[in-house]
RNA sequence: GCGCCUUUAGCUCAGCUGGAUAGAGCAACGGCCUUCUAAGCCGUGUGUCGGGAGUUCGAAUCUCUCAAGGCGCACCA
């Protein structure tokens, strides 16, 4: 806000200090009425030598109050209130005519950010877990496109290694074709499991699985057909889940189509010197770093996920030449990115600085861990078909005589579930409980959206409202003041979600509008008021509002609707 | 053993880069629909901010230490 700078510089002019250290410690009162802004003298009592309090009494009798209704010394703080009409009108108006586009901004331009996030793994359930990175993914996606930057959506999809050995070795013994071809998920699911299982008993497993994935390397003819064949069925599976959360991505290229770009990094190292040989292996030695060695290749001769990462990154810089390039990926690989990024400095690369591992925590069941080898998961599509299940419930409850049902449950549905993995900080763990991500009450995405429906349905009834006759000083009450400051902030809010990678700062942010907003909407009659400037202002927030729950729930990947 | 993370109300979590009496939601109890959608609003809390020490005008926030829990530590991703 540009009220921090006015305030910073007209302060600088009286105490001496730098705008930009008073810009820091200029801070927002706990409580509206002590104020809007607030600075604390406390610093200055040492370089003074007075006391605090007498500094902000000197402070407040010689500043320049214009464009501020009024300023306070209270204790050691010096408290601005700014003047509410100006504030109303410049904020509203703003927003009213940005429409779709307010909050977003330029700063981004001619920057590319590649975004790798959701990156399944081939032949296994999309379960609960993979929501959080594709949930946060997305958001990050359309958070920084809004404020201007090109963003490429990379799936790197899960789509080779030693586990694909596994597959096929179970595929030869145990395949239902028949299920296959209804299920192909859960088939699969169920042949790998069972592998495990098998393999427990018969630990000789391991070595076929071994030998399938060296054919599958070296190009034999049966391994690439069955490889083919169940990254086919996977991908319709998932491409069905994708549909559902309206997320489309740049680009597939997963691991797999990094194969024949290995062979450069190697090469590379060994140009380097990078490459020593350890037990068999080839590796980079981080000792230096504190660091386990990153491998490079295996005993075996085969390649790892680490050489695949180096490919990528490498492949991404050229192709891209991105200004940032994210990985969305678990926070128990936070050392194996650390690993990579260290080698790809090593390798020269000082873009490696710019590669960031945006880590989140764990979705976990109260007492058990999700497990695929154990067949321990929830599908992500039971789970969404859960929760338009029961938005379709509660709307035969509460609004019956809703015309689409259906389409609306679907939003309200699955707009809870992914609201529900965006509200808290990214690195916690998720605890998985139905009875709570199925409640629809308090802070979640039904709450948020019925706060835009209601919103939506008094324009509705308004049908329309002249902006030009209209007296936005008469916004003045608590609530009303307290909506706009919100309102004005959300650029703020996005920027500085998107400083930290973490979309939950915008997700509380509309959590704060729509809370707001209901407090306003129960005290505040609107359309029966008669005063018409005062109505036609009231309703000039009420649409601004509704614009900026719908822009912030857009930039998280969840929809609203004008009904519900 | 080493490294990283977590610890705030019964439960799930906020707490902006050190600041004014530590906040929400859920659950519980009590109020509010002849007026704009009650998926809402209002009210009710005796919290050692895991323990201890330090830094300073001031610490949930920074440093150190201890404790509990989690994750990671070379051929899985």
């Amino acid at each position: 806000m540009e009220y921090k700078k006015i305030i910073s510089e007209r302060l600088s002019t009286l105490t001496g200090l730098s705008t930009e250290t008073i810009e820091k410690l200029i801070e927002i009162p706990p409580k509206p009425d002590m104020g809007d802004f607030a600075f604390p003298c406390f610093q200055l009592a040492k370089t003074l030598r007075k006391a605090p309090n007498l500094i902000s009494q000197e402070l407040k009798d010689k500043i320049d109050k214009s464009g501020f209704e009024k300023v306070e010394a209270v204790g050691g703080y010096l408290n601005f209130f700014v003047d509410k009409s100006y504030l109303a009108k410049n904020t509203l108006s703003k927003i009213l005519t940005e429409k779709e586009k307010y909050g977003h901004s330029n700063i981004g331009k001619g920057k590319t950010i590649t975004i790798d996030f959701s990156s399944p793994n081939i032949a296994k359930p999309f379960h609960v877990g993979h929501l959080y990175s594709t949930a946060i993914g997305n958001a990050l996606y359309k958070m920084f496109s809004s404020q201007g930057y090109k963003c490429v959506g990379i799936n790197h999809l899960g789509d080779w290694g030693t586990q694909f050995g596994k597959l096929i070795a179970a595929y030869k013994r145990w395949v239902d074709e028949e299920a296959l071809e209804k299920e192909p998920i859960k088939e699969l699911l169920r042949i790998y499991v069972k592998f495990h299982e098998e393999a427990e008993k018969d630990p000789s497993l391991e070595d076929i699985a071994r030998m399938h994935f060296k054919n599958l390397e070296d190009g034999k003819e049966e391994e690439v057909m069955l490889w083919k064949k169940i990254k086919e069925v996977s991908l319709i599976e998932f491409n069905r889940i994708y549909d559902m959360l309206k997320i489309k991505f740049d680009s597939y290229a997963g691991e797999s189509f990094y194969n024949d770009k290995m062979d450069e990094v190697v090469e590379l190292l060994q140009e380097k010197g990078l490459l020593t040989e350890s037990k068999g292996a080839l590796v980079v030695n981080l000792d230096e770093y504190n660091m386990p060695p990153c491998i490079i290749k295996k005993s075996d001769g085969a390649t790892i996920y680490a050489t695949r990462d180096l490919a990528a990154a490498i492949y991404r810089k050229r192709t891209y030449d991105f200004y940032k390039n994210i990985y969305v990926v678990g926070t128990p690989q936070t050392l194996h990115f650390k690993q990579v990024f260290t080698t790809l400095k090593l390798m020269g690369f000082d873009w490696a600085d710019d590669c960031i591992h945006v880590g989140f925590g764990l979705v976990k069941f109260a007492d058990k861990k999700l497990s695929t080898r154990k067949g321990d998961v929830i599908f992500l599509e039971d789970l969404l078909k859960e929760a338009i299940e029961r938005a379709k419930e509660l709307i035969e409850q509460k609004n019956a005589s809703l015309e689409n049902k259906d389409e609306v449950a679907k939003v309200v549905g699955i707009g809870a579930v992914v609201f529900t993995y965006l509200k808290n900080n990214r690195e916690r763990d998720i605890i998985f409980s139905w009875e709570d991500i199925l409640n629809f009450d308090g802070e979640t995405g039904p709450y948020v959206q019925y706060s835009y429906a209601r919103g939506r349905s008094v324009l509705r009834k308004a049908n329309g409202y002249d902006i030009s006759n209209t007296d936005f000083s008469k916004l003045n009450s608590q609530e009303e003041t307290e909506l706009i400051k919100l309102l004005a902030s959300f650029n703020d809010v996005i920027i500085n979600a998107l400083e930290k990678y973490e979309p939950s700062i915008l997700t509380r942010y509309i959590i704060d509008v729509a809370k707001t907003f209901n407090k306003f909407y129960n005290l505040h009659p609107i359309l029966s008021v008669e005063d018409e400037m005062l109505k036609n202002a009231r309703l000039a927030l009420v649409d601004a509002t509704t614009i900026v729950i719908k822009n912030g729930l857009s930039l998280l990947g969840i929809d609203v609707v004008e009904r519900m």
